[in-house]
DNA sequence: CTGAAAGCGCTTACAG
DNA sequence: CTGAAAGCGCTTACAG
């Protein structure tokens, strides 16, 4: 079925050496004849032949490959289009493939459980995107391995890269205070990040902390106007909000921890009789995607291209340094004018 | 840097063979002594060995791989969350990889242009996920090769796997047609998936056809309230909608192309001063994602779990009769209430 | 200018 | 029970 090398030579009538190196134009020495060259080419495209990529890699050592590993509970991995696409598009500058696997939560006794990935040679890196919830045995996993590792979207002191949560929080309330804006408060959204378990990403402390560190700076009073305790279900937040807005001392401002709740708080706006934006700004954090899905809120956009950026030039150098750790990169998020500031 | 069977065998003190077949588990019919065994595993742990995979390939012929063809302008592909998901559990179980690389649009004349998945053998089936104005050279080059490709999101006779946009459409009538409705009206969106060109996916015309089928059925004049020259700003759509919206023979339903036409329409509705569901309903049509952000909008949910197992099963139908194709499947969108109707 | 040979890392009949 | 050998498909020094 598969046409061979050798089965290009025999057509050809000549020794599989000359193929190889007609077809990889390494003969530029060699000074075959220009009829001898197309001859041989012309047997390939007849036979329809592809070369087999395992057996140069056997030679080279090199898989010219990259695996992106994702958690298998897809809650614990972040990988919207855009940041797919920026990992896959800076690897092909560097001539590697993408994989795509997954990685399991914990590892029973035997090794079956490890992707094969991890099992075996099939990659000459990897980018991890597990961004919370990671089990010291994952870990472990990753570091004993010989692969050159980069983690993405969580925050580890070495060899990470890492939207700038902290920032992006302070931006948000010094763009509502330049807005005239005083009585601005948080809302938390942990539905999407959270499963069953308490630790959430890095992002659901560090906005925040982000938020109050740009208060107390400016010298206003953070408020977190959502029960971490309980979260509401989705038809419960509109109802909830709308109490909060009608209340006498309601927030003029809100930054919202993520887009999803911009629904139930524009509806909420609305019960109460409140326009945005004169009666209240908004600003939320947002995927890059929401741009293009008509958000109509300000926002801090998540830098989705330049994390997958970053994350494959840091796996380069890792990959030409072996054994080498790096210190770990924060990215900027960027303002989207939605109109509601 | 990286250790090799042989090590291991010196290490252990074996033959390099004796150590391959214990570490594959091939070892049953030789009686080797358990203690040779576990020095011999032992070895490998300890050098941190990792089997070369392209080692095995090369003699078994199979790559273990599918890879997954975008086009890259990503417009012309769809694929959300869900669909990349589905594909990678369904190949997991066929004990397959996957890899994901890019279709350019055109090729030039010389051959560099070819994806290096086209162009060398690393696969051993393709998911073509090129979803409209495929140009006849990408088809062809896709015909040619060698291996098995499987088409997903549009309508080829042979080896494509599609939701059913058109009886999509009918349900949409047919539910609100249920609910009481006779003044249904259709709203275009072809931002999305429209380029400069004017070559639209399959299911701007497919949910469309679908609507008006239905609407003759029940003696019902089909409308469509979009004006299809002339894509809106999303600024300009809310303010046309209200005007529509206001009219004494405005609609009493309303089937929209996608979910991003909600925010408008329903700015249009309150600004009209319309209750939803009461006295406009609205269906629209939606990726499976929408269920999860809040979508709060009766939705027919794009299949793209079920697409991308059908692909995949297909696949592996079409890599065990290499050559033969098989006659396209549709898949059925499925039905989200989300309180609108 | 072209061929024969060795080798990449591994597996697997085949000997012993 | 274990080793030596051949071979997977290809590349690349080395001869001639």
């Amino acid at each position: 079925m598969v046409v061979t090398l050798k089965e290009v030579a025999k057509k050809a009538g000549v020794h599989p050496s000359v193929v190889s190196r007609i077809l990889n134009n390494k003969a530029d020495n060699y000074n075959i004849s220009e009829k001898r060259r197309k001859e041989i080419r012309q047997a390939a495209i007849d036979l329809g032949y592809v070369p087999n990529i395992s057996a140069r890699i056997i030679q080279e050592g090199s898989f010219g490959c990259v695996a992106l590993l994702l958690s298998s509970d897809s809650g614990k991995s972040y990988l919207p289009s855009h940041l797919l696409e920026s990992i896959h598009d800076e690897l092909e500058k560097n001539d590697k493939h993408l994989l795509l696997t997954k990685l399991p939560d914990a590892y029973s006794d035997d090794r079956s459980q490890i992707p094969k990935v991890l099992q075996t040679l099939m990659a000459d890196g990897l980018i991890i995107d597990y961004t919370h919830q990671v089990s010291e045995e994952v870990i472990s996993q990753i570091e004993k391995h010989t692969l050159p590792a980069v983690w993405i979207n969580i925050k580890h002191s070495k060899d990470s890269v890492y939207p700038d949560n902290i920032e992006a929080g302070k931006i948000a309330v010094r763009k509502l205070i330049e807005a005239g804006r005083k009585n601005i408060a948080y809302v938390t959204e942990i539905t999407y990040f959270a499963g069953n378990n308490s630790e959430y990403h890095y992002s659901v402390a560090d906005r925040y902390a982000g938020y109050k560190a740009e208060m107390k700076k400016a010298g206003l009073k953070p408020r977190n106007i959502n029960n971490n305790d309980k979260l509401l279900a989705r038809e419960k937040q509109a109802e909830y909000f709308t109490k909060i807005l009608r209340q006498s001392d309601r927030p003029d401002a809100l930054v919202l921890y993520w887009s999803s709740l911009a629904a139930p708080i524009i509806q909420a706006a609305r019960n109460a009789k409140l326009h945005i934006p004169e009666d209240l700004a908004i600003i939320t954090f947002s995927s890059y995607l929401s741009q293009n899905t008509g958000l109509t809120i300000n926002a801090l956009v998540e830098p989705e291209i330049e994390m997958g950026v970053k994350a494959v030039k840091m796996l380069s150098k890792k990959m030409k340094n072996p054994g080498k750790s790096f210190k770990s990169q924060s990215v900027d998020f960027s303002y989207w004018e939605g109109g509601s500031v």
